[in-house]
DNA sequence: CTGAAAGCGCTTACAG
DNA sequence: CTGAAAGCGCTTACAG
């Protein structure tokens, strides 16, 4: 195929050189024009529709017709422009994914398994970072829709900000949400069991024998917070603990935040002698609080932080850790998501993964006190 | 303005519905078709040039025609279709973002700097990942040319690799490398002066009296690996270290290579007393042979490792870095490639970021032995 | 200052 | 099986 003939009428080399050349004149910014549609046509001695027709493999197309074509556009070194292929058939293949912070480990790795998950499937991925502020999630979104992406990841900084809701009202294309719960849109979603991990983890560390407990992090309006929160107080209650002795802090998923909060918890009355922190973040801010007063993770108190990533495992004492698979998360989210761009009747569907508990060094029974 | 009232001969509700409608019933993908110009142009009754020269604050325009444009717009809820400005105008205002991998949290940092600065003239921007792969960094500039991005950031897998190389020439957009140096390729940089970093960071270690050392990672066709190697052995020679005392062993930026590296030189008959790591992920395999064997950064051995992360700051004894701000010199790469896009006479500019060495506690001095 | 026309580069009914 | 035409939604010379 490759190898065959041009149709005898064009020498090789000048004839692609003239289809090409005339058209180079034009206005259009600075970049070097690339070859069009139609000088693959004039060069195959063809209409335009029948080059689209090969290029985009209709079954009604002779032999001939294919291989002058063929020839031509390799000749042509002939690459379609996604553009105006979106502009025609309305769709972009690409989609958007707004994220909370790409710094954050966990979401590096789900932006990393939607982005190997959809570009399998054609689709190239806009990212972007909301910050901490909702005013960002509805912006991106209104600029996503501009963009006509056909679809959207999405990990909201808020379940409930008026502004965000308003602009997935407005958004038509097809939204899979990553551990978040919105009320009164149609979305597929990806959510994690944090009840059974934040269960195991509290029960375990009851059964260690601690009496006073603390969960830290999370926004309020986030579906994470709620189950965390859910689970641990069960926990607790079923213990037999009454509420005096187990405590939920919630906050932004800020390093400051589990910095600010261990601090006041060591300042207090009755310490806790075990904490689990919601994220990464809050978890490295406890963290540093507990050794800037030579606290030690396990044997000065229990700490287990919710999610695994790397360079913690190089922490020692070892921290106990809720475990989720973020990669697994992302290629889920694609998944979710190729599945109804590709069938638009498609209804969303969720899917929860699961959540571990690790228990390591940071995990021991209380000191006497 | 936004209180004007519209052309009497509108009554606002039903106008804005029926001048909706009519397009309704489109095949055109299964989304419900958002508002076009001519619509706008038929609400306010004006020609659809009219509405754009409105929109695009064409100076030629009256008042009166002005408010009526604006009404109209405003009363649809008109948003211009990117991917049609896109095509007539040769240009995307979307930029591609080519990354070894975002996992690493030093990548991150770069791509959100990078993020912030686009965003701020008006670009969005597309991810991909190379995941170690150059075949997919050629590839990923093939779909980044059909997209028509106006401009891309690289931080390519290798300065050398035949297929990258053949892209980048087919390549007219405007790139700027991270940490990269391509020979024959116009492209703009930001590089970082690891130079200055890996040589305070080795003599500091020379003067606490090391007399073996190693520099572990990076691959060997990448401008950072050059400078670091240099840069160490320089250093080395000039205090008067035999080659026999110090060695370079190259090697990917992966967590496997720094663990098995470190895991040989332990084994070997006369291991090194300080180590420099090429990157986090070396950085941490290196960090979990030495934990595996008992050996502890600064007592047993000297570490630096190159990049700082935040969770390295929590690892007991702390670990001394060579640091650098992603977050700069992804913004210094936005504003460069920005620079470019602008004004295609811009001519490519390098710019060159600080390194710093922070000595901690795994910089000490040898044990005697 | 405004409108009608052309055209960006494709794809897809519609004829033949 | 193939070509000519229309059109996706814009913007921009070109007339007036």
């Amino acid at each position: 195929m490759a190898s065959q003939s041009v149709p005898s009428t064009h020498r090789p080399g000048d004839a692609a050189r003239a289809a090409a050349d005339p058209a180079a004149g034009l206005s259009r910014g600075a970049a070097s024009r690339s070859t069009t549609i139609s000088e693959v046509a004039r060069l195959a001695g063809v209409a335009a529709s029948s080059v689209s027709r090969v290029l985009n493999g209709h079954p009604d197309v002779s032999p001939a017709m294919r291989a002058r074509v063929l020839d031509a556009a390799e000749m042509l070194r002939y690459e379609p422009d996604f553009v105006a292929q979106s502009l025609r058939r309305g769709a972009t293949t690409s989609i958007g994914f707004i994220v909370r912070d790409i710094a954050n480990p966990l979401f590096a790795d789900i932006v990393k398994g939607a982005e190997q998950e959809l570009e399998t499937a054609g689709y190239s991925m806009l990212l972007m970072n909301s910050l901490g502020d909702p005013a960002r999630d509805a912006m991106h979104l209104r600029v996503l829709r501009q963009r006509r992406v056909d679809g959207i990841i999405l990990s909201l900084q808020s379940e409930t900000n008026p502004d965000t809701l308003a602009a997935l009202r407005e958004t038509t294309a097809p939204i899979v949400l990553v551990d978040r719960e919105v009320q009164g849109i149609e979305a597929g979603a990806v959510l994690s069991d944090h009840f059974a991990g934040v269960t195991a983890a509290t029960v375990s560390l009851l059964e260690l024998g601690h009496k006073r407990l603390s969960l830290i992090g999370g926004p309020f309006d986030v579906r994470a917070t709620r189950e965390r929160q859910a689970a641990f107080e069960t926990a607790c209650k079923t213990a037999g603990l009454t509420s005096a002795n187990y405590e939920t802090k919630l906050g932004p998923y800020t390093h400051e935040f589990g910095y600010q909060t261990m601090q006041a918890l060591l300042e207090g009355a009755t310490p806790p002698t075990a904490v689990i922190a919601s994220g990464v973040q809050a978890g490295s801010g406890i963290l540093q609080a507990l050794d800037e007063r030579g606290v030690v993770p396990g044997t000065g108190i229990s700490v287990v932080i919710c999610d695994d990533v790397e360079f913690l495992r190089l922490i020692r004492p070892s921290i106990s850790v809720i475990a989720r698979d973020g990669e697994a998360i992302g290629a889920a989210a694609g998944r979710l998501l190729v599945e109804r761009m590709k069938d638009a009747d498609a209804p969303p569907r969720t899917e929860i993964l699961p959540t571990h508990y690790v228990a390591r060094d940071s995990s021991a029974p209380p000191q006497r006190s």
